[in-house]
DNA sequence: TTGAAAGCGCTAACAG
DNA sequence: CTGTTAGCGCTTTCAA
């Protein structure tokens, strides 16, 4: 339990002030560079470590910023947060990551946590049960940018950035019908969540612009298992589906581990397309073809977004990342 | 841009002293209840919140918890940062999370920010990279207990908790046995990692044991693909293995993948085992039988520790959390 | 029951 | 080139 060592210390034991210690720890070009040296080198065998809270404190800048999400365990989050962090590193900033657990409760104290480390800046992207989002909407206010991500909430004046949730959807949709599909079996999920909405509206508006809209079934699944069964349901008709459209990872598990059990041929005897941010199409054989929805492009767009808005450019914006097509062999 | 509110702002709007509007908000004994409700409601009002860098300063103590590991996306990782975050929240504790990307330099980045951050405490998983660890090891001195866990530095003296991989080998290679598998692979992963010796060791050992020694052969695979590529290989010699044992989730994708490719029958044709933290085997049908090492059961361990150091008694320790077989249809 | 005062570690304006 | 001083927001002893 060694106490820790602090610029009066050091400045004690060479007798010098301790501001004067401050300049020259940090190359200040007042100090001479003898006194320089000589701190430099004190510091060094003392392994001195500046304190963080203490210069936050004094400056009033933390140089961190936090990320919110429900969770870290998708692929998709963890190639925002790379992305930011590699961002912020140049910038000399540091991230705090959060987890909400799907929990509004969790992800409250969360942002109070973000407001009592005075942090510079948060990104966030809500969980599927968040209803009230004021304290959020409180934090422009109160000096903290706020940008929402993927999970935005609707309506509201906040700076957002999204993918595509429409424009996937419409790639998906173009390459079933150019793929002459006419029994497409369309899995969505949680038909509570906007992204489901949105999605399942853009399907349906873009087939039946094409012509395609007695060509399709729409069915929800909330969990892989779902999914699976749903699969299997269609599978016991006697007109069976000729193409399937997962859009989500989640859906997509369960379709693919129902079509191993059932020994599907994929494509020949059943097309598979998805949207995914592309881990997951790429474990099966053939890869799955799939509408990315890239988590690292968007974390890009996130940070750019967040230093104009410390700049002092606050203007409210949303950003809309589009999607492309990733081919794999299943369609 | 509004300025915080503070305690000081808070007490000049109030005519009361400092002190007081600190203690009625912590519903300090002392106070009167006309005081308190008074302050707390303002506060309300103003929506205060303490700033957390002036309490850290003033108490020396963060009440965080730093978490440092090569990446965090592996199931593994994840379900053990949600394990620590459940305690640390029941304890009052926030969690610090910082990945390294298998880059040592980065790693070092990490740790000196935890030291700047005055954290509480530390949980690290080292990259494969990293050599030098005297900087890590000089943590304990500077009063932040740390935990090695999973990736753990060999040899020394510092606080471990790991999973058992010789133990979850073993499980794998007894019920090989007892399966009667008699033309194993064995795959396995980057030879230069000491997870990897160290199961190769076990696997070797167990099976000579058990007069099994000319019943396996052993490939390194350092990527899916590799994995792809060495059960292709397999599969083009007239003696076809009947088993194939993966270290990994990484090589166990790999492996899939092929056995898809190839349209394998599992386990007909093919048994397929291997050790993973849970989340992968489930992928497929029939699902994979597996030694689980339990990121979540690790967290638990790990943090208890921790909380024994940080109670102050730091003996050094090293605990190994055994595995158990989840059985699949897979072998 | 409340207030005054000191100080955590650091920065920065000002003065020499 | 170096030192003095004030203060960031908070807790906590001591005194009233």
């Amino acid at each position: 339990m060694k106490p820790s060592v602090t610029l009066k210390k050091i400045s004690n034991m060479l007798n010098i002030s301790i501001s004067t210690v401050s300049r020259a720890l940090k190359n200040h070009p007042d100090i001479s560079e003898a006194t320089r040296n000589k701190v430099q080198e004190l510091a060094g065998m003392l392994d001195y470590v500046p304190n963080a809270h203490a210069i936050s404190l004094r400056t009033n800048n933390s140089k961190e910023f936090g990320i919110i999400v429900p969770s870290i365990s998708s692929y998709f989050y963890h190639s925002f947060i790379s992305s930011i962090e590699e961002e912020a590193r140049r910038f000399g900033y540091s991230l705090v990551i959060l987890q909400s657990g799907e929990d509004p409760k969790i992800e409250l104290e969360n942002v109070i946590k973000c407001k009592n480390a005075r942090l510079s800046g948060i990104f966030i992207s809500i969980t599927s049960e968040t209803e009230d989002i004021s304290e959020l909407l409180k934090l422009d206010q109160q000096n903290i940018p706020t940008i929402f991500f993927d999970k935005v909430p609707a309506y509201e004046a906040c700076n957002k950035v999204c993918t595509a949730d429409t424009g996937a959807t419409r790639l998906v949709a173009d390459l079933l019908i150019k793929k002459k599909k006419k029994k497409i079996l369309a899995m969505f999920g949680n038909q509570h969540l906007s992204i489901t909405q949105v999605r399942v509206q853009a399907f349906k508006e873009f087939m039946e612009q094409h012509n395609w809209g007695k060509k399709f079934e729409i069915v929800y699944a909330h969990s892989p298992a779902q999914a699976s069964e749903q699969l299997h349901l269609a599978f016991q008709k006697k007109n069976k589906p000729d193409a399937v459209f997962c859009m989500s990872d989640e859906i997509l598990t369960g379709v693919m581990k129902r079509v191993q059990m059932l020994k599907i041929q994929v494509p020949e005897e059943l097309g598979i397309i998805a949207i995914s941010d592309g881990s997951v199409p790429q474990l099966y054989y053939p890869e799955i073809t799939y509408a990315e929805t890239s988590g690292f492009k968007l974390g890009k767009l996130a940070f750019s977004r967040m230093m104009t808005c410390i700049a002092g450019t606050p203007f409210v914006q949303s950003i809309v990342d589009e999607s492309v097509l990733i081919f794999g062999g299943s369609i």
